[in-house]
DNA sequence: ATTGCAAGATTACACTTGTAGGAAGGAAGG
DNA sequence: CCTTCCTTCCTACAAGTGTAATCTTGCAAT
């Protein structure tokens, strides 16, 4: 399926984001950089790069060993999926709404909120 | 388990939004209003509220027939802690980060833009 | 008292996710 | 050449989810 490309499980995501930061990768160097993190065996993020493979989220070369990952799908592309799957679920697909949420849920320093009011003015125009 | 009181899947979802409506209410009911949304058999509607419960979501009174549901937790709760996962998992913890974002993937009136920047000054103080 | 039905309890079953183990093939060393 | 080890492939298995069917039992009508 490739309408799922983007629907990557927690465990995968962790995968996914070295790749995102260095491509292509053997298996091994992914899971160099994986393992410190987690404590998995090897043998499951063999699985995970399958599954990703799976759903089109990495593709693989195998044309010579050891075979190399690529990922076929940018995190940007992800986030923005997510983003608006939680929008959808939450927010009765109201952005404004899940905005004004996260604002009033979540404690920020007066820069933080006076640079959110600059990114509000550029999107106005 | 009580941490796993708000993890509502999907399918729960929609069953709990009708008892944060109005609550209690009977299974007969609930299965009103859920219906014409989802094409779904009653049986499966009796299955949600059966884990709903199981996750200390809801509760029932036995005590008169037919048992009456009532939500043990609100939905302003679930929504906060969902949240805070997805802040977690796709900005790295950083609730400035998830704001900039949703900001940025966005599209919003300058009305709706006007009233955020009013709700970031109410904060600020 | 008997029967039938509605409400609730129990069981089902396929798919996804987390977490891996084992088999098979190829390269490398003795 | 034969053994060994690593890479890759296939299989496993329990918990959770989506989606429901069957069983049971207490109450209502005859």
């Amino acid at each position: 399926m490739d309408a799922n490309k983007c629907k990557i499980t927690e465990a995968e995501w962790l995968v996914m984001r070295v790749l995102w930061q260095s491509s292509p990768l053997a298996a091994a160097a992914i899971i160099e950089q994986v393992r410190p993190q987690t404590d998995w065996s090897p043998k499951t993020i063999h699985t995970l790069l399958g599954r990703l493979v799976a759903k089109g989220a990495l593709t693989v070369d195998k044309s010579a060993a050891p075979h190399r990952y690529y990922p076929l799908v940018s995190r940007e592309q992800c986030v923005t999926e997510e983003m608006h799957s939680f929008t959808r679920r939450f927010f009765n697909d109201s952005g404004f709404l899940a905005i004004a949420n996260f604002i009033e849920k979540n404690k920020m320093s007066p820069e933080e909120i006076e640079e959110l009011k600059q990114i509000l003015d550029r999107k106005r125009k």
